[in-house]
DNA sequence: TTAATAACCTACTAGCCCGATAGGGTATTA
DNA sequence: TAATACCCTATCGGGCTAGTAGGTTATTAA
């Protein structure tokens, strides 16, 4: 399941991304349009502008405002950073990788390749999905 | 994330499938051999039966046996009966449908396109490995 | 008939994480 | 200099996960 926290942090992403311009968005006009708790939004979009996606100025007429253009962002590192593993079972993933203190051998787990199936057709997606993508929709 | 419950009664179903005749397979000899919980994996066993995987035999030389072929299990179907919805975001979900609180029109919202092109390339995988597929995996 | 076996059932719990909320501090701008 | 908006820390209720505990019921072999 995808926390709230990714699936405001996306939304909050592809509104930025929309805006017609470069200049800053407030976290109060992104909460507002989506309907998205202000205070927890904050929290969302720091961690956003930490990892490198978005960049703040403060004071009045202050804002975040992506620092990468929206086609150079794609969806699996987004979703790595507000998510974090992408595959299903800690064995299988590539960034965040940990092995079971059950299986004895992993070559042997019928669940083992199962998910790396299932990361694998996933990554594809996210991985051909660019914030672009997700805000033209948004605009249809 | 894959619940253990899950993970657990995969391995548990492929243990059983791979047997050699139908003879029922005690509870106390998967846990031993997948190193699982032995109360735990009662309670995921049952649940099975339950839902109609396994048949399950009381008493002395008693225990669970597949219901159906090996080949005739999806694994959608597993997986809908012990983690719950296949999809990452409820407003997504063929089985679990769930309308979100916050969007106002799933048409225009950035997260739900892209969910649904997660949900169906998993679904993919998902549908097409069997339970028959992966306790061969677990012999080579 | 009895004892052993193994599924079945109910109840409880420690610990973790999610989704916030609260209350400020700091830098920038009009 | 006052307003604005980002930045930071701390806290917390509720729900879920992954068990544990303790017993009941049905079946089989001796």
């Amino acid at each position: 399941m995808l926390s709230k926290k990714t699936k405001y942090g996306i939304k909050a992403l592809a509104f930025i991304a929309k805006q017609p311009g470069k200049k800053p968005v407030q976290t109060s006009e992104i909460a507002r349009s989506e309907n998205i708790s202000q205070k927890f939004l904050e929290s969302i979009l720091l961690e956003l502008r930490k990892s490198g996606f978005l960049g703040a100025k403060k004071g009045k007429g202050g804002g975040y405002y992506l620092i990468k253009e929206p086609e150079e962002i794609k969806m699996t590192a987004v979703i790595r950073v507000l998510e974090g593993p992408i595959a299903m079972v800690p064995c299988v993933s590539l960034n965040y990788y940990e092995k079971c203190d059950d299986c004895p051998s992993e070559e042997t787990c019928s669940v083992h390749s199962l998910m790396i199936q299932v990361r694998d057709s996933t990554l594809k997606v996210l991985g051909e999905n660019t914030l672009a993508d997700l805000a033209v929709k948004e605009q249809e």
